[in-house]
DNA sequence: AAATCGGGGAG
DNA sequence: CTCCCAGATTT
């Protein structure tokens, strides 16, 4: 969806011009002039900038709630198909609650962070059991349900339901740490404290949500953090950071170390059409996906018990299929795959042990279940689908 | 406070 | 390659 074009003559009125004295312009307003400030003019650009996003369209607390529980750690781009085919096959949370979670999870396929699937899931059907279908309005009820947190709860409760509430997220971290000059490493507990503060101070009575979206929405479109676009910002005669000079510098986040590497041997084994998957136990990494097994070990003698536990005996002839590498935030698989095919008619073994919990044969695409992204390159490495 | 939990897009 | 995204939850 291409953002909306900015009627450029309009915001040149309201975005103040590069201006030297702009310390002292700063200083010369007392604070509560400065948020007065702040939210008049953010509200204005944003009232001429809005991007036209797929849940900007129905603000009620289903497609609010959906949409924000799909953009945690995600980007829009991203969410946008994800939201629109969601919606049409559950259009509502009744829908939803009486699906098959195999079936939620492979709506989500791909999306990551699958755990979202699942608290999503549990709230659909306990928004449909205890509440009757109706989100609670109050930030305090929402925060109770799975995966609604701090922020989530702040934007279901302004976004759907006008309620006066902050929220504070990756945008509005750097929007706020850059405004106001914050020094402090950004995701310390001093520092998230202070963010909330502002985020609470800021956010008006009148309409709370459209604040709060103008604020992320500047976050993600202007104060950006490679190349901030300060010319164009709303707000630049009001920033610390801009009449400081360093923009480029704040947020302060340190340096995060880098990932372990694991190395993994996954058996793609076929029978006909029909491919050998499991599905992982819930709650840990890929809870509840269904993906050719896969062990951690360092070569393929290392995985020998797996070959054994999925039938492959002497008889069976394995080829190596090549080498798939999977960045996760916290670690990287680097994934042997061996591929084979099974005489047709063999079972799916009954039992393959943590961190499985059952295995049938499946047509990866036809069946009701959620697939990975690692399993989709395994898959693809040992050919075909 | 640190670790876990995906995947991809931009520079 | 690095960074980080409309974070939540567990340890």
């Amino acid at each position: 969806m291409p953002p909306r074009k900015r009627p450029e003559a309009q915001l040149d009125l309201l975005v103040a011009r590069a201006d030297p004295g702009r310390s002292a312009a700063i200083a010369a307003l007392t604070p509560a002039q400065r948020d007065d400030a702040i939210v008049g003019q953010l509200v204005a650009w944003f009232e001429l900038v809005a991007r036209d996003l797929p849940w900007r369209r129905r603000r009620d607390p289903y497609a609010v709630w959906l949409s924000e529980i799909m953009l945690q750690q995600t980007r829009v781009e991203t969410v946008i198909p994800y939201f629109n085919r969601f919606l049409e096959r559950f259009p509502d949370v009744e829908a939803l609650a009486g699906a098959e979670i195999d079936e939620v999870l492979k709506m989500w396929s791909g999306l990551g962070y699958y755990r979202r699937a699942r608290v999503l899931y549990a709230t659909a059907r306990e928004v449909t059991a205890r509440y009757g279908g109706n989100f609670p309005g109050e930030a305090a009820a929402l925060r109770e349900l799975p995966g609604i947190g701090a922020y989530t709860a702040g934007a279901i409760a302004s976004l759907a339901f006008d309620q006066r509430e902050p929220l504070v997220d990756g945008n509005v971290a750097r929007v706020f740490a850059r405004l106001f000059g914050i020094d402090e490493e950004i995701r310390t507990t001093g520092a998230v404290k202070r963010l909330w503060e502002i985020a609470w101070r800021l956010v008006p009575e009148e309409r709370p949500g459209r604040f709060n979206e103008a604020l992320m929405e500047l976050g993600a479109t202007v104060c950006t953090p490679r190349d901030p676009q300060c010319g164009a910002c709303p707000l630049e005669a009001l920033c610390v950071a801009r009449a400081s000079g360093r923009v480029m510098e704040l947020p302060r986040i340190d340096a995060k170390k880098k990932v372990p590497v694991v190395k993994m041997v996954a058996v793609v084994l076929r029978r006909g059409p029909l491919v050998l998957l499991a599905r992982r136990e819930e709650g840990g990494l890929f809870g509840g996906l269904w993906e050719p097994p896969m062990v951690e070990a360092a070569s393929i003698d290392e995985a020998r018990a797996l070959l054994a536990a999925v039938g492959v005996g002497p008889a069976i002839e394995l080829r190596e299929a090549g080498n798939v590498k999977h960045v996760l935030s916290h670690k990287e698989l680097r994934v042997a795959v061996v591929a084979g095919t099974i005489p047709g008619k063999t079972k799916a073994p009954a039992v393959l042990g943590a961190p499985y919990e059952k295995a049938a044969w499946l047509h990866p695409d036809d069946a009701e279940i959620g697939v990975s992204t690692l399993a989709r390159k395994v898959l693809a490495a040992a050919g075909g689908t």
